[in-house]
DNA sequence: GAGAGTTTGTTGAAATTTGAAATAGTGGTA
DNA sequence: TACCACTATTTCAAATTTCAACAAACTCTC
């Protein structure tokens, strides 16, 4: 039952949406004019240069960059256009094939950094006090462990 | 100068791009999977339906939905074709045209709402404390203000 | 009231994203 | 081995989004 939510949650959800939405955006823009990079373009240096071997599976990669497979197959062949990344087919599974992190995404993705990071600073990460950075924290983490777990959590008939 | 994040805010900012963007794709898929709607087309209609006149001009919704103005154009035109706004040229100024809620675009508002707000809740909204939904009213209501205020603000030289 | 410069919104081509099928490989099981 | 049911990824067409013109209408100045 219950109804919608309570004008407080309303008005915090709508902030939410709408804030996160500019910001998505805004952050976007910043990217592209500091550097050659999209933001997916930037997660995916990101990942790949954490990763052991600086190299990860085409599925695991997907699944991390909340990408369909179909789009991180595009995403990553323009980028390996591009010469930021190569891709290798994997020797355990051949079905399977790995993207890797290339000597020049690595040095983009290094140039990029600084800029955008200090994007993310500018816009929000400087404004938080640490009371905040906590609670921010706390919220998003669970809402990640929840939807990470609950591949299909959608119809639980749980009453 | 500045380098990055300290660790703490590093998790914090990590959270909460990774949990945001789970959380839009699986509000989209939701929505999708009890009603016609996309999350763009819920949006249109939810201001349209806030609006005086139940209706607006097309630059005024695509600022308020993070818009380019031809994706709203793309947008408007294809709920046009399935009746759910109409469209009018405004009198004002001939230049513009305003989107028009139509009878079956509230219909289909007030058919998927109840959905959609509980997909909110449950995935977010109901856990969080009163004293997290404070903090991310504040929060996120002072980054909108911002990003709806600056506009143009990449390059303050303001040191 | 003509022209210069703006603002509004649309268009068309190119780039990206989706979603359904196709492809290829794995792991049992018989 | 041959078969079957999966799994991982790609491919292809259709839908969507961007980007760079464009047209139309407004504003201001003279």
């Amino acid at each position: 039952m219950t109804e919608g939510l309570d004008s407080e949650r309303m008005a915090c959800w709508r902030a939410y949406i709408e804030a996160s939405q500019r910001f998505f955006t805004r952050l976007e823009d910043d990217l592209r004019a500091e550097s050659e990079l999209s933001l997916a373009d930037y997660h995916v240096l990101v990942l790949l240069s954490e990763a052991p071997g600086q190299r990860l599976r085409m599925g695991e990669l997907a699944e991390r960059l909340v990408f369909s497979p179909s789009r991180l197959t595009y995403q990553i062949s323009a980028m390996q256009k591009r010469g930021l990344v190569a891709k290798e087919s994997c020797p355990q599974d051949r079905r399977g094939s790995e993207a890797v992190l290339t000597a020049a995404g690595l040095l983009a993705l290094r140039e990029a950094a600084p800029h955008h990071l200090a994007s993310a600073r500018q816009h929000l990460m400087d404004d938080l006090d640490d009371a905040e950075v906590a609670c921010l924290t706390r919220v998003f983490e669970r809402l990640g462990r929840r939807l990470r777990a609950g591949r299909d959590v959608a119809s639980t008939p749980s009453d």
